[in-house]
DNA sequence: CACAGTGTTGTTAGCGTTCACAATTTGGAT
DNA sequence: ATCCAAATTGTGAACGCTAACAACACTGTG
């Protein structure tokens, strides 16, 4: 067998550019005291045997594996991929890696499973995409040390920092736009009840009614899916006084679209669709679709920046209360959206 | 300041089982030669002490960080966020965990720069999402001993493994399906032309147009998204002799399919519309699409697999040809596509 | 010219595993 | 009992890096 030709390591550096290993280190950590001659002399060699530190080397003795994991659930979807995206972007700008764990649906056993994942692997942090409850709190069974963050979704909790959307305020800016274009009230599909994102939204729509003195049509909740709302648009398409609806995602409010069109009630001339996220297709349904904006890559970004501050300053000072950032998301008036029929 | 209190290591179980550190390796890494006895005992005591092997210092020296990397572009949109979770769900089955490094463009100091980065964390081996040679080619510079595997896009290269959708096959499908309908010919809307991707299925396209001995019409290429099949779309409408569209995706269906209709022509009576990807909603567009599905995961699962196999038999046999791996997609007939008006 | 102070470099000892090999025990067969 | 082979366990040395400290330059000052 031919024999396996070693990797470059610290000491051929140090040997080429006849210096002991430990200054080789110092010029990769970049320390200050190195001669400056010395520390281009090191370099050059690093460069002509091609070296790369070993991160394995570095973590065993720093603790720090600079690399940061990530829970996520549903990802093929654009709004958790985008965050993720977001993520990533932001992490590689900090020089950190980023491991993902998938969670295939949101039991305690699942998140547990994934956290223990992503500890067994030395991620100096974790960020969670938590649309509900069960994400955060399996958060907590993170061994000491690990710090968390989750993104999106639930509600805050006070145990971990947080970054999340305005859910209840994008709720209003859609169902205000709808009052505001003379609709008497406005009609709502739901997403799944038992998310907290769903229910921010039902809560945002039914605000902007109440102090509308505009009468709350009932709910129906069921899931985030455009057979979800293909299904209940073709009720609401069914009753002459539905002449507005917010749906709680663009991809409900794309089956409402088509449902109503189906039963031949014209949009947005009989009856006005609001979505809910902006994916990147909206723009060309048919009508084009009015949504609330929400940017879910800055959501990422804006967590991992959270995530890095309350990691390097837990390191130095006492706990503090963690921070909470609520985002705004942002009305985008399209083609589905018009005053009601006289 | 409080002293952190340290974790527990290896030598802490040994101790309270009474036996020696490398007998509490041997239990973790199933040696055979282990009473029993000693074994549950050990296992107690990791129990006891909720025991975490090392990871950091395992791979140190096994060389083995059971760690996968993956390079992945746009990795918001439905396809290669698909693959990512087919790839993250097999990875985790395998007993790995997928690091993330995505790239921006798809220059080549962008690819390398993330096999750097992948192979400076130690993974084990890279799966790429790759659309393009560029990445592919990237691959190569990937540091000996560093299996990869190309998923998704690019038509063979000999240089590294790969598994990919046969797109000519599906445009030749979704191309037939139309023909059968009675068309005399049919339209196609191109993705980004320097994508090979789109050119596979220009060219599955245009070989069923032969066989059947129809007019090869001219095609347009520009990119992926729905305001380019809007844009081009528009005009597609103005020629009555337009009677079939076969889109390079779905999303440029949907933006054809709404330029039909303001247009005033109806689709599937005047006009056929086909796609390709079977995105999640696409069943719901106006009318809903027939399309050409490709099932992501699925297709991240087998680069999985491969990528196992490859590194399994490389560190036993000498290196062989890589593999290809091709899979069909599949037509799905929906509303869309009707025989051509009389 | 001794001396402190500072900047620069080298030496040694881990970090927590696994590997190679040595040492010990066990179980039959002689 | 006796001895060999197999099964089981222990010992010491890596793996490649950083931390802590020691050692060695140079300054300029008293």
């Amino acid at each position: 067998m031919p024999s396996k030709k070693r990797v470059t390591v610290m000491r051929d550096v140090a040997k080429l550019a006849g210096v002991s290993h430990q200054t080789v280190s110092r010029v990769l950590n970049e320390h200050p005291n190195v001669k400056q001659e010395t520390r281009t002399r090191v370099l050059e060699a690093m460069q002509s045997l091609n070296y790369r530190r070993n991160l394995a080397a570095r973590t065993l003795v720093t603790r720090q594996s600079h690399t940061l994991g990530l829970i996520g659930f549903e990802t093929t979807l654009f709004g958790p991929a985008s965050m993720l995206y977001g993520i990533e972007d932001a992490a590689r700008a900090a020089g950190y890696l980023v491991s993902i764990a998938t969670v295939r649906n949101l039991e305690r056993r699942e998140v547990l499973d994934a956290v223990d994942r992503l500890s067994q692997h030395a991620v100096d942090g974790i960020i969670a995409i938590a649309p509900k409850p069960a994400v955060t709190n399996g958060l907590l069974q993170a061994p000491g040390g690990l710090y968390c963050v989750a993104v999106g979704g639930a509600g805050e909790t006070d145990a971990v920092p947080t970054v999340r959307v305005d859910n209840a305020a994008g709720a209003r800016l859609a169902t205000q736009h709808l009052l505001e274009l003379g609709h008497r009230t406005v009609h709502h599909v739901g997403g799944p009840h038992d998310w907290p994102e769903a229910q921010e939204r039902v809560m945002g729509w039914r605000d902007s009614l109440y102090r509308a003195g505009a009468v709350v049509p009932p709910v129906a909740f069921d899931s985030w899916t455009a057979e979800w709302g293909y299904r209940h648009g073709q009720e609401l398409a069914r009753d002459p006084e539905v002449t507005a609806v917010f749906c709680a995602n663009d991809r409900i409010a794309l089956g409402v679209l088509r449902a109503l069109h189906e039963a031949g009630r014209s949009v947005p001339h009989d009856v006005s669709v609001v979505g809910f996220d902006d994916m990147p297709d909206s723009g060309y349904f048919l009508p084009p679709l009015t949504t609330v904006r929400q940017d879910f890559a800055e959501l990422g970004r804006r967590s991992l920046t959270l995530l890095l501050e309350h990691m390097a300053d837990t390191d130095t000072d006492e706990p503090e209360a963690p921070a909470h950032i609520v985002v705004s998301p942002e009305l985008v008036v399209r083609g589905s959206t018009a005053p009601p029929p006289r």
